[in-house]
DNA sequence: CGTCTATTTGAATGTACTCAAAAGCGGTGG
DNA sequence: CCACCGCTTTTGAGTACATTCAAATAGACG
């Protein structure tokens, strides 16, 4: 078994699939290597690919009038990545990518994408549940904005993803949480003598 | 063509069924009316079941440690509802959804959805797309969030959602916006200023 | 008209923000 | 090995925005 295939295999963890299928599906993706601190995508840009993380650190933010960075999402290995403001909807994207760390990409189009839903619908029952956990998560996402402190958050955010946490600055996390770095720096601080 | 099949037509938009897939459909949905006040399901259930709103107005919100609510999702006519936090992974819900308005609902429980998606496969591709949709609209929120004030906030969501506000109370809205009613009255006391 | 709920107002407090500056850290080149 | 540079984090002071708690109005409904 190639490395190809065994990347497939935990892309798409339950599935099986035939010989040929395997071949199918290695042939609509790209394989992409991009260097930290590389931008896989920026506002303006027509949105027609989705990126897997093989192996590596990414991260999908929003700038606004101001030029402060809000971070949407971040991804590491066995994430998918994308402005979904805009992939879903076949728009133009509002957000950028960057990489994070070195990373090892897969990357995928949408037509190759609706072609592999035809060719292989299991697929499709694939991504809906993935899609189902996602909503979740964002829910909860909601829910902790609206309701847990700043602070909180901080906490919450480093017990959940720890290994995330490892390839991220502060203002990273300070973006992605909704405050400034100034107000990080101040909230780790107090967490110390606690 | 009986109510029902109008409104499953409706559900499904796109998808055209047989007869037979028609009855299936028909059969796997529990028509549920509700008033005004109602609970259709508390923090503590075991999540089996979603709504589908045929027409009326339904919320999604959790209530905290000291008793503050916070909304997570506001379902007029022809939207879902559940608590998705655990109906997707099959868990014990920490939401209340209520209904703003006298309601009618199609409930349908995991298990006979699971036999629809096995019965009907393309229905696996209509909802992946559905869940698509609601994740850009899940990030515009969480954007939404992030970088704009609670009277841009809120502004932003009487435009959006128009209709919506109709069947709301003020205290509903601050409640989803994250601010206390005192606040929001303050903003729209400001907001007729200018 | 009275009651219950929802909204508004006021005053004091708290949390996070801005702006400005200092300190810390990591790498590079002399 | 040290000096310097750029980037990140920290600190300080003053300010803005939203909160809390309490009380006063306004609306809706029987």
């Amino acid at each position: 078994m190639d490395t190809d295939e065994i990347i497939i295999k935990k892309l798409f963890k339950t599935l099986v699939f035939t010989p040929e299928e395997l071949k199918l599906i290695k042939s609509l993706f790209i394989k992409v290597s991009v260097s930290k601190g590389d931008i896989l995508m920026s506002p303006g840009d027509h949105v027609d690919s989705q990126f897997y993380i093989i192996k590596g650190c990414l991260r999908t933010f929003h700038i606004d009038s101001h030029g402060k960075e809000y971070t949407i999402q971040f991804g590491i290995d066995d994430w998918w990545m994308s402005d979904y403001t805009a992939f879903f909807r076949g728009g133009t994207a509002i957000m950028t990518v960057e990489a994070l760390q070195d990373s090892h990409l897969y990357m995928i189009n949408r037509e190759n994408k609706d072609y592999l839903y035809k060719q292989i619908p299991e697929i499709d029952k694939f991504f809906r549940i993935k899609l189902e956990r996602a909503f979740g998560t964002f829910q909860r996402r909601i829910l902790s904005s609206l309701s847990m402190s700043a602070a909180e958050r901080y906490v919450d955010f480093m017990k959940y993803y720890p290994e995330l946490a490892k390839c991220l600055k502060n203002y990273h996390i300070a973006s992605y949480l909704g405050i400034t770095t100034e107000s990080l720096s101040r909230i780790r601080k107090e967490l110390v003598y606690n």
